[in-house]
DNA sequence: AATACATATAGACAATTATCTATGTGACGT
DNA sequence: ACGTCACATAGATAATTGTCTATATGTATT
């Protein structure tokens, strides 16, 4: 995983309102329409969020007619958690020389 | 945990250099010189960026004598973590009620 | 085909953020 | 005390991001 990706991964829980939007997905699938019922946004910016955490992979959408569903993604939401670990874990390879003292 | 403090803890994350730098600590503890000359970037902005990784809890800061030691918290990962978990666990309890057909 | 509806896209604008240079602060070493 | 070193802070600026209004697109429904 590069850095690039990494970023763009967690940019999804990066902002209040898409916390917002990924804390009621958490109650299950559901459509833009349902989203922006319960969020102080206008429709745009609610589109906007949504590309957002699609890109990161946290949430997918599926089409159905007029509507778009959106739901959390086990998947992603799984790379997130993988991604965290490992940029987390402490290398003990590595020596920690260190150029000033301790 | 409230968005306000999630989105704080996540924009540890969300920034390429950010990541590069917890990468580096990811071998031990390392002074902001250390980090300086690993990095491609001035002294100032480095440190904005280890203000943020601390002001999140990822970060952890030593001083000694002239020097600031930094290394990954592991306090503060864990609750990274366990926030991650918590807005991607779906929420059975509630009713999926949709507004538009499925 | 005409209309209505759900969502996306375009473009403008304001707020936030990342970066830099310049300078301040505090801790040594002489 | 003075200079030097490590780091932080202030302030300016450019890039990015979040938000809005207006409009486009695509899908039913009549």
């Amino acid at each position: 995983m590069d850095e690039r990706r990494a970023a763009v991964i967690f940019k999804a829980f990066c902002d209040e309102n898409r916390i917002r939007i990924i804390k009621l997905l958490r109650s299950g699938e559901k459509c833009a329409c349902e989203l922006l019922e319960e969020i102080n946004l206008t429709q745009p910016t609610l589109s906007h969020h949504m590309k957002i955490l699609c890109d990161a992979e946290i949430v997918v959408s599926r089409k159905k007619g007029k509507w778009t569903h959106y739901s959390i993604s086990e998947k992603g939401v799984k790379q997130a958690k993988e991604c965290l670990v490992q940029l987390s874990t402490l290398d003990i390879r590595c020596e920690n020389k260190s150029c000033c003292e301790k």
